[in-house]
DNA sequence: ACGATTGTGTTGTATATACAACATAGGAGC
DNA sequence: GCTCCTATGTTGTATATACAACACAATCGT
């Protein structure tokens, strides 16, 4: 019947999609990250902002959105968030253009505070991957981290 | 010296947390999706869930929301930007509240058009993640699917 | 039959994300 | 020194995502 190519197109589709899955995983996991982090008044992906700083900084917010492979106009509004919360600090590169990134106080006592949060995160996301699940996680990281150009 | 907790932190959450990585590989592989399918004018956050229409269809909102781990308010609206395209048919259910999916016929031609594309980016994610590291997707999902209560 | 609980979908709000267009600063070449 | 090109950051717009609050239907317990 002519319905056969739709059907092993949907087939071929549904049974191996990389990014079917990969979204999959990121909806899944971001939901166990922020919902351990809600006592704090953090998600996950500001967290993740706030750690890249607080190792590499000071650092500029092209510097971090290369890093993560995320748009700099996407960190630009993030930046701004956070920095109401003064969990960031920017200021003027000395010449010109670049600005400069570096934790703020609360930036400071908030990633104090939260380890034992992430840390059940972390713990709940390796029982429900496995450990053979979550060492695929960090290698597949590994592979995009390595096109991406490095650390 | 007192920074100790701080940068032990700090590096315990940099060099393990999974939310990173896999927050990571979503914003990379979603983009190399995106990018292949864009000629088409469908995102693969949209491709997906026709999929799973064509798939299972028909189908009701909250059930493919279950499959996908996804909101029900997300694929809510979701569903109101396909519908325009006439990529997918909302009928009232029988009785009361439920309503059922179905593809339409333009999603019909989309499915059968966007082989190509889609086959473009699965490749170029498979290069990028190298042979193991697609298998370790396909790994991990396979848990969380096992965790949701099943395919 | 009725009231309470549960399931289903929508709407308001906030954040995350990307692309396109822009403004501007720094450098490269001449 | 000027012009052009590139890098950097912001703003407008669209979509994806989740949570909270809601409306309403279906069902369950009595």
């Amino acid at each position: 019947m002519k319905n056969d190519s739709l059907t092993s197109t949907v087939e071929t589709i549904a049974s191996e999609c990389l990014a079917v899955r990969i979204r999959l995983l990121n909806r899944t996991v971001t939901n166990i990250f922020d919902d351990a982090l809600r006592p704090l008044g953090v998600k996950v992906s500001q967290l993740n902002v706030l750690i890249v700083v607080a190792k590499l900084g000071p650092i500029s917010p092209g510097e971090v959105s290369r890093r993560l492979n995320m748009e700099k106009s996407t960190l630009s509004r993030n930046v701004d968030r956070m920095r109401t919360h003064d969990w960031l600090k920017v200021s003027e590169g000395d010449s010109g253009r670049k600005q400069i990134l570096e934790i703020g106080s609360a930036g400071r006592k908030l990633i104090e505070k939260s380890l034992p949060f992430w840390k059940k995160a972390q713990v709940q996301t390796e029982v429900m991957l496995g450990e053979r699940g979550a060492r695929s996680i960090h290698r597949a990281a590994n592979a995009v981290w390595a096109q991406l150009g490095r650390t």
